[in-house]
DNA sequence: CCCCTATGTTTTATCGATAATCTCGTGGGC
DNA sequence: GCCCACGAGATTATCGATAAAACATAGGGG
């Protein structure tokens, strides 16, 4: 591990280890870089992070964990996609316990709460306005794991997490679009309003909504494979989006990455 | 893997590879051979089974996973121990997504669900009138999981499922209590009873209810860790039992394990 | 002309050995 | 007598190489 990392694709380059590869693949499939069905080798990754096998592979493990990757033995990893059926049901857990944490939380929420709340929903305003893709994404989930932690069960919030990651594919179009954007910030003020007060039902519903807007937007991204995707250029040369989304067997293809300079696709609405 | 694997302890060995040692060492600790607190050194283990590290610690890294053991860095793995209040988090979890799950049931359920419940009942029946520990568990998990599973959400069904691993080693000594499975079995038969009429909330109260008996039982036996524990003779060799409770960090001790023919301890009731 | 089989290539799975890290016991210094 | 530093032992982490499996292709037989 003290070895030579040679210059990453991604300029930054923070994190280290196992835990920075996840991270960096997780980007890569949330940004559209890597598209659902994109074959993982672990030779291509460890050429790509300049990592050995071993790292590469407990990466992979990880990451299936985590459900973004799906691995089939003898096989290898695909990033893996989701059915419309399955992000129903995906949804549908999520949403359960998304109110269920929300209906923990004891109403007129300590002012201890709001506060770092509020210092959250500033950070995260200032990504939006950066158009940091990146940053957007991890000050969002910061909010809501902070929002989540005041129910007060860490299990939950562990589960709460869980299907956040594996919803993770589903919100990625989500972080360009300025008016999904735009009503995702005045949401979560609005959450914090609603904590001030006493109506657990009225944030639990809110809560809920909040995530219809992503959900929503998948299922129709899915409906019609065609939909145009704005940096597509390189991510799996060649294939047609319908082929990309196809859940069959994965063709033997290397592992091709987009330009880290990825432009910022602009679609439809939605985010959470 | 073809390589040898010289006699192993229990005598079926069933399954093989990583998920079998999974299987077992999850049993060494659901009956009580390995304590919680109990060191699983990679060595010992690779000895106990004739296994590479390779697959001990793949082994462990699953579970760690399911949550059974701890992991340190650089220092090794634990048999994981629950403090009281993560216990009632951990049902507290279990018991909403479990009520939500029998909530979901379309009621007059279908004649198909109901004949394989009845048949895993019983099943159920079977091991417990022959005192078949691991069968009890196994057939009572079956039971319970394909009940779940008329729910219509695998993800539900999933999620679930690992918080039955999570809970594995408190529902640990009620395998062999006499009156708590008679209940156990009287409250499965009542559920599929329920399963016929129309009272979706009648059905997940009591499957909610069915797991009380092992929770309390072990927030009690928590309370009081000399509770008088049946084959503890070579678990953790030397150590109090409060001792081994303890959360601290785990002492420098070889691995022990008890002997495979264990007697069945007596203890109070409560079931799962 | 099509299907089945043999073989080469790609990719993952497994192993044994080495390096890094931690814990615990011992001895010297204050 | 007590505290800190050092070293021995134990245990995990990592690596490189080899084995095994699956896929893809090309050739032969029907």
């Amino acid at each position: 591990m003290t070895a030579d990392r040679q210059a990453g694709p991604v300029p930054p380059l923070r994190h280290e280890g196992i835990g920075g590869v996840v991270a960096l693949l997780e980007e890569d499939i949330m940004f559209g870089r890597l598209a659902p069905g994109a074959r993982l080798t672990e030779d291509a990754l460890m050429v790509r992070f300049g990592a050995s096998r071993h790292f590469i592979r407990q990466t992979l493990v990880e990451m299936e964990r985590r459900g973004v990757v799906q691995r089939e033995r003898n096989v290898g990893a695909t990033v893996r996609s989701y059915s419309a059926e399955e992000v129903r049901q995906i949804y549908e857990v999520r949403e359960m316990l998304t109110r269920q944490a929300m209906l923990m939380i004891a109403l007129p929420a300590e002012p201890g709460l709001i506060a770092s709340l509020d210092a959250l929903q500033d950070a995260y305003r200032d990504t939006v306005e950066k158009r940091d893709l990146r940053g957007i994404h991890e000050a969002n989930d910061a909010f809501h794991i902070a929002l989540f932690d005041a129910c007060g069960n860490p299990y939950l919030v562990r589960t709460l997490t869980d299907y956040m990651g594996l919803t993770l594919p589903m919100r990625a179009k989500n972080l360009a679009d300025a008016d999904g954007l735009r009503l995702s910030v005045d949401q979560h003020g609005t959450m914090i309003e609603l904590l001030r007060g006493r109506d657990r039902w009225a944030l639990a519903q809110l809560a809920v909504d909040h995530m219809q807007a992503s959900k929503a937007d998948y299922l129709a991204r899915i409906a019609n494979p065609e939909s145009r995707r704005a940096g597509s250029s390189l991510s799996s040369a060649g294939r047609t989006a319908s082929a990309v989304l196809a859940r069959g067997k994965p063709t033997r293809e290397p592992l091709r990455v987009a330009d880290p300079a990825m432009s910022a696709p602009e679609t439809s609405s939605g985010f959470d």
